[in-house]
RNA sequence: GCCCGAGUGGUGGAACGGUAUACACGGCGGACUCAAAAUCCGCUGCUCGCAAGGGCGUGUGGGUUCGAAUCCCACCUCGGGUACCA
C-alpha cells in the first residue's frame, strides 16, 4: 500500500492502529470513561464533580460470547450508542455506558458436552475475546460496570430476585404484587379471606396454609402443558418454539406435555404491560408484537350444562352475540371434564351416526376400531399426543376429532348440541373449550363441513356471499328467544345485549382473557443459575438471604439424559451431583434433611436485570443500592429507567417482555423507582453480506471473490452472488479486526455508521470502507503536515463561506447526532472538510477555528484519529469532556437563497434571492426573468403560487 | 391466511407536500509518475440534440393537490412477526 514515498505523517493504516492503541491505553490509565456514582463505592476520585451533572443511561443489549467471536455485523449498535454517548458527554451529561455477557446458556454446555471443556472455562476465554474485540474498537465503556450473568457475584443477585418473585403473591385489588407475610398476615386477622375451597383460615393446619400461599406466589411449581424437547433433554418456553414446532436452539421435535415446573406468574401483568406500552418511546411495530403476543381479548365466558351431569362446561368467546348459534362443543382432548361426561355407549336413536364410512374421526365409534366413546377418546387422545407440533403444522387445517356421546344445552335455546374433543381446541387458551358456531368461525365451518353438523347463521352476510363462514359486522339474524331478542342489533351491540342476559340469568359474564401464560422458568441444563430453592416432603422451600449464592457443583458430565423418544422424562444433570443436591440445613425447626432444586433458571433470567447491576456492579450489600438507582433513574419524568435501549427486534418480544415483567415486580415491592426498565428503545439492523457459490452450489470464501464487468469469479470460476447472514456457513464471514487492521478502527468505525441509518440492515462492502478512510486522511492533512507531522493550522479567520458552512454543519451534525442519523451527519462532515480542502490549498493552512470544530465534531465517530488531532492542536486534556461545538444562529441564515420558479409545476428557472424576499417581490423577480417570460408568452396565466423562501409556480393556460 | 415494514442512479444511500438523486463507492477522463500504486482535479439518472434546450424518470395503476419519492386507494415484489388463541 504505502512504500517509501509515501509521506511519514500521512494518515494511512499503520498510523492509525499507531495511535489508536495508545489512546485506548491512555483512556485506560487515565480511567477516561469511569462514570461516577452520586455515592457509594463507584464515586471515586476520578471525574467526581460529573456525578452532579444530568444523569444518561445508555445501553446495548448485551452479547451472548460466543467462540467464533465478532463479526462486523455485530458492533454496529455498539458503535452507534458509543457515538451517542461520546456525544452526550461532550453536552454535560454524565453518561453512564457499560458492555457485560450474557454468558449462561446452551453453546457453552453442548461444547462442555462434547470436549469436557468446563463450560465456564470455554466462557471465560470467549469473554476474554470478545473484550480485546471491543476494546480494539474505542468504545467508551465503564470497564469496572460490565458484569456477566455467570459471575457467582451476580448470580447470587438473580438468585435473590426469584426469591423476590417467590415470596411475593398479586394483591389484585391493589393491582400490584406484595410480599407473602403480607397476605399471611392478612389472612391471619381476617381482613382476607381465602378464595379457593371455603375453609376458614383459622381451621386450616400449617400444611394447608402453606400450601394455600405456595399456591399464590409469583414463582410456583405448577403442572402445566409444557413444550418438551427430548431432543435437547429440555423444556422449552413457548416463546422458545418455533412456528413449525421446532426448538429455536438444535431445531428438535417439541411435544406438549403436562410436567411439573417452575413458573413465574407473568399473566398477572398482562394488562399493565399492554397499558404501559402506551407510555414507552418504542416503536410501533415493537409495542404490536408485544401486543399480539399478550393477546388481550374481551369477550365472555358461557356455561352450557352436559346433559344427565350436575356439571357445566365453561367456553371464553369473544363472539357471544353469536350463541344462538352455537351447535355443537368443543373441549380439547386433554380437558379435565372429559373423562366426567363420557358415556360408556353412544346414545340411541341417532340419526346423527354414519358409523359404517370409516371416515377419520367421524360421528361415533370410527375413530380406529373405537366402538365405544371411551374406547374413541382414548384413541384420539393418543393420536393428538403422538403428533408433534411439527406434524401438526404440516397437516395443516385438516380438521380431526371425536364425539364424545356427551350433548350439552344452549342456554339461550334450550337445544341439546353433541359435544366433541379434537385438537384444534387448546387447553391453555381460555377454558380448554369452546362453542363452535359454523355459522361466523372459519374453523367450525371446515369442522362442521367435515362432521356434517347443522350450522346456523346469526349474523346477516352480505349479498353475494359465497358460502362459507361470515366474520364480518352485520344485523344479527336467528337469534331471540322468549326473554332475549338480538336480531336486527349489529355485534357491539347484540355482544352487549347478550352479555347483559346471560349475567341477569347467571349462566355466564363479560370476561378478558389474554394469549399470554405464565412463564415456564425451569430449565433441564447445567450451566444456568441454580435455584436457591430446596424442598422437603411438602413442596419447595426457600432458602434464606444468608445462604446465596447457591454455586453451581462441579462436574465432569453436563449432559442432560436426551431421547428420541417423546415420553422420556425430564433428567437434567444436577440431579446426578448427589453430594450437592442433597444438603443439611437448619431452616427454623431444627438440622433437616432437603433436597435441592435440580432443575436451572432459563438464560433469560440473567438478562431480565443486567442494566440494573451496571448501576452498582460491586454492591455485595444489595442488588443496586436505592439512591443510586434513584440518581441513574430519575430526571424529572422518568417512566423507564434506560434512556435510551439498542438492540435487535429479535428481543421484541422474549427479552423485552420479561426484563418488563421482573422490573415491575421489582417495583411493585420498592426495589426500583419506575415502572418500566427502558424508556427508549431502537431496534439497530442488520449488516449481511453477498455469499458465493460454484456450479455445483457450494459456497465459496467470499474474500477470494473479484468482480470483472458485472461478473463474480472465484479464480477462473465464474460463481453467482447470494445474499445472507454473516457466518461461517456461507463463508463470508468479516471480523472487526480485519477492518482494524486494513485501515484502522476508527475507519471501520464510521464506515459501519455511515452505511446507512442505524435501524436499517445493509450489505457489507469492504470496497466501499476506502471511502471514510479518505475522508480521515485529507482532514488529518488538513490540520497536519505530512512530513513534518506538525500542526499546520493558523490563527486566520475563515472566509465567510467557510464560516458560514461550519456553523451549518455544527447545527446539522448536533441534530443529526441526537437523533441517531449519524450517517446523514458525516455526510455532513464530508462536505465540511471538502469546503476546508479547498481553503487550505487556496490558504496553505487551515483557520484554527474550523479545524477544532471539526475535529470535535469528528470525536464521537472517529475518537483516535480525533484525540491525537486535537492534541498536535496543542491541548493536553482529552477532548472526551470538551463541550461541543455551538452553532452561532446569526450564521445560519444565508444571505441569498435559490428559488426554483415553476411552470405548471416544471422547474424552469431558478432565482437567486434574499432569503427574506416577499411573495410580490418574489413574483416580479419570476416574472422579469427571461425563460420565465419565455415560458409564459401566448399563455393566460390562471393562478400564481408563491411559497416566500421555497418556490414560485405559475399555472397558465 | 392475518398483522407490520420497505421498494429512489451501476452500488450503499439523501431529500419539513415545494430545485429528486446530498454524501460515498464504482466507472470514465485528466494531473503527477519511466510505469504502477497512493494522492489530487473534473465528469457521471436515462434519452433526443452539434449546441442552446427539450422529453422521461423514485416498484405498477389510479386519485387528492398549483405542486407527490413523500398523502389516499388498489395491485406487485421483497423482508419481518404470527399462525387452529375461540
Amino acid at each position: 500500500m504505502t512504500n517509501d514515498d509515501t509521506p511519514q505523517h500521512r494518515y494511512s493504516a499503520t498510523l492509525a492502529r499507531d495511535l489508536e492503541s495508545r489512546w485506548q491505553d491512555r483512556w485506560e490509565t487515565e480511567r477516561t470513561f469511569w462514570t461516577p456514582n452520586p455515592r457509594g463505592a463507584l464515586l471515586g476520585d476520578v471525574n467526581a464533580e460529573r456525578a452532579g451533572l444530568p444523569k444518561l443511561f445508555v445501553l446495548d443489549m448485551f452479547p451472548y460470547p460466543s467462540g467464533a467471536g465478532l463479526h462486523v455485523g455485530h458492533p454496529l449498535g455498539f458503535i452507534g450508542t458509543d457515538v451517542y454517548a461520546r456525544f452526550q458527554r461532550m453536552n454535560g451529561r454524565n453518561v453512564l455506558h457499560a458492555m457485560g455477557f450474557d454468558a449462561f446458556g446452551l453453546p457453552a454446555e453442548q461444547y462442555a458436552v462434547q470436549t469436557g471443556q468446563h463450560p465456564r472455562v470455554t466462557t471465560e476465554q470467549n469473554i476474554t475475546t470478545y473484550k480485546a474485540q471491543l476494546r480494539a474498537l474505542g468504545l467508551g465503556h465503564d470497564p469496572r460496570r460490565g458484569v456477566s450473568t455467570t459471575d457467582v457475584a451476580y448470580y447470587r443477585w438473580t438468585q435473590w430476585i426469584f426469591l423476590q418473585i417467590f415470596n411475593a403473591w398479586y394483591d389484585r385489588s391493589n393491582d400490584r404484587a406484595r410480599h407473602v407475610d403480607e397476605l399471611v398476615a392478612e389472612l391471619d386477622v381476617g381482613t382476607r379471606l381465602p378464595d379457593d375451597d371455603g375453609v376458614p383460615w383459622a381451621e386450616r393446619d400449617a400444611m394447608a396454609r402453606r400450601s394455600y400461599i405456595d399456591s399464590k406466589r409469583l414463582a410456583y411449581v405448577g403442572e402445566a402443558p409444557v413444550n418438551w424437547c427430548p431432543g435437547l433433554g429440555t423444556v422449552l418456553a413457548n416463546e422458545e418454539v418455533t412456528a413449525d414446532g421446532r426448538s429455536e436452539r438444535g431445531n428438535f421435535a417439541v411435544y406438549k406435555r403436562p410436567l411439573k415446573q417452575w413458573m413465574l406468574r407473568i399473566t398477572e401483568y398482562a394488562d399493565r404491560l399492554l397499558a404501559d406500552l402506551d407510555d414507552l418511546d418504542w416503536t410501533d411495530s415493537i409495542k404490536l408484537m408485544q401486543r399480539n403476543w399478550i393477546g388481550r381479548s374481551e369477550g365472555a365466558e358461557v356455561d352450557f350444562e352436559v346433559v344427565g351431569h350436575d356439571a357445566a362446561i365453561a367456553v371464553f368467546t369473544t363472539r357471544p352475540d353469536t350463541l344462538f348459534g352455537a351447535t355443537y362443543m368443543v373441549l380439547a382432548p386433554e380437558h379435565p371434564l372429559v373423562d366426567a361426561i363420557v358415556p360408556n355407549d353412544w346414545p340411541d336413536g341417532s340419526d346423527l351416526v354414519d358409523v359404517d364410512t370409516g371416515r377419520l374421526g367421524n360421528w361415533r365409534g370410527v375413530f380406529g376400531a373405537a366402538r365405544t366413546p371411551p374406547e374413541a377418546v382414548r384413541a384420539y387422545r393418543a393420536f393428538a399426543a403422538a403428533k408433534s407440533e411439527v406434524e401438526r403444522a404440516a397437516e395443516g387445517r385438516e380438521k380431526t376429532g371425536v364425539f364424545t356421546g356427551a350433548f350439552a344445552v344452549n342456554p339461550t335455546n334450550g337445544r341439546q348440541i353433541p359435544v366433541f374433543i379434537a385438537d384444534y381446541v387448546l387447553m391453555g387458551y381460555g377454558t380448554g373449550a369452546i362453542m363452535a358456531v359454523p355459522g361466523q368461525d372459519d374453523r367450525d365451518w371446515e369442522f362442521a363441513e367435515a362432521f356434517d353438523l347443522p350450522i346456523v347463521r346469526t349474523v346477516q352476510a352480505p349479498d353475494g356471499w359465497d358460502g362459507t363462514a361470515f366474520t364480518g359486522d352485520g344485523p344479527a339474524i336467528n337469534s331471540a328467544n322468549d326473554e332475549i331478542d338480538l336480531n336486527g342489533l349489529g355485534v357491539a351491540d347484540a355482544k352487549r345485549t347478550i352479555i347483559g342476559w346471560l349475567e341477569a340469568r347467571g349462566v355466564g359474564t363479560g370476561t378478558i382473557t389474554y394469549k399470554l401464560r405464565d412463564w415456564l422458568f425451569s430449565r433441564q441444563r447445567y450451566w444456568g443459575e441454580p435455584f436457591p430453592i430446596v424442598y422437603d416432603e411438602h413442596g419447595p422451600l426457600a432458602l434464606p438471604d444468608a445462604l446465596l449464592p447457591v454455586e453451581l457443583p462441579e462436574m465432569t458430565d453436563f449432559e442432560p439424559a436426551t431421547s428420541d423418544d417423546p415420553d422420556a422424562l425430564p433428567a437434567p444433570p444436577l440431579a446426578r451431583a448427589e453430594q450437592w443436591a442433597t444438603v443439611d440445613l437448619d431452616l427454623g425447626d431444627g438440622l433437616r434433611t432437603y433436597r435441592r432444586e435440580v432443575n436451572t433458571m432459563p438464560q433469560w433470567a440473567g438478562s431480565c436485570w443486567y442494566y440494573l447491576r451496571y448501576l452498582d456492579p460491586t454492591n455485595e450489600d444489595a442488588m443496586v443500592d436505592r439512591a443510586t438507582e434513584q440518581y441513574w433513574t430519575n430526571d424529572g419524568n422518568d417512566f423507564g429507567t434506560v434512556d435510551l435501549y439498542v438492540g435487535g427486534v429479535e428481543h421484541a418480544v422474549l427479552h423485552l417482555l420479561y426484563a418488563r415483567f421482573w422490573h415491575k415486580v421489582l417495583y411493585d415491592l420498592g426495589h426500583v423507582s419506575a415502572p418500566e426498565p427502558f424508556q427508549r428503545l431502537f431496534n439497530q439492523g442488520y449488516i449481511q453480506a453477498y455469499a458465493y457459490t460454484d456450479e455445483r452450489g457450494v459456497y465459496v470464501e467470499a474474500s477470494e471473490v473479484a468482480e470483472r464487468d458485472g461478473e463474480y469469479f472465484f479464480g477462473d470460476q465464474r460463481v453467482s452472488r447470494e445474499y445472507g447472514k454473516i457466518g461461517k456457513s456461507l463463508k463470508n464471514v468479516v471480523t472487526p479486526d480485519e477492518m482494524c487492521a486494513e485501515y484502522g478502527a476508527d475507519t471501520f468505525r464510521m464506515y459501519e455508521m455511515f452505511m446507512g441509518p442505524l435501524d436499517a440492515s445493509r450489505p457489507w462492502n469492504t470496497r466501499d470502507v476506502v471511502g471514510v478512510h479518505r475522508f480521515l486522511q485529507r482532514l488529518w492533512r488538513n490540520c497536519i503536515d505530512e512530513n513534518t507531522g506538525e500542526a499546520r493550522v493558523a490563527d486566520l479567520a475563515p472566509s465567510a463561506a467557510l464560516e458560514r458552512l461550519l456553523h451549518k454543519t455544527i447545527d446539522a451534525v448536533r441534530h443529526d447526532y441526537a437523533s441517531l442519523g449519524f450517517n446523514t451527519a458525516i455526510a455532513r462532515l464530508f462536505e465540511l472538510n471538502n469546503a476546508l480542502t479547498r481553503e487550505v490549498e487556496a490558504t496553505g493552512s487551515a483557520p484554527r477555528s474550523v479545524a477544532e470544530a471539526s475535529v470535535l465534531m469528528l470525536a464521537p465517530l472517529a475518537p483516535h484519529v480525533a484525540e491525537e488531532l486535537w492534541h498536535r492542536l496543542g491541548h493536553d486534556a482529552s477532548l472526551a469532556y470538551e463541550p461541543f461545538p455551538v452553532a452561532d444562529p446569526a450564521l445560519l441564515v444565508a444571505d441569498t437563497v435559490e428559488i426554483p420558479v415553476q411552470v405548471n409545476g416544471k422547474v424552469r428557472a431558478k432565482l437567486a434571492v434574499a432569503p427574506d424576499a416577499d411573495a410580490a417581490a418574489l413574483e416580479a423577480a419570476a416574472l422579469a426573468d427571461a425563460r420565465i417570460a419565455e415560458h409564459l408568452a401566448g399563455k393566460q396565466i390562471v393562478k400564481t403560487v408563491v411559497v416566500p423562501g421555497r418556490m414560485v409556480n405559475f399555472v397558465v393556460r
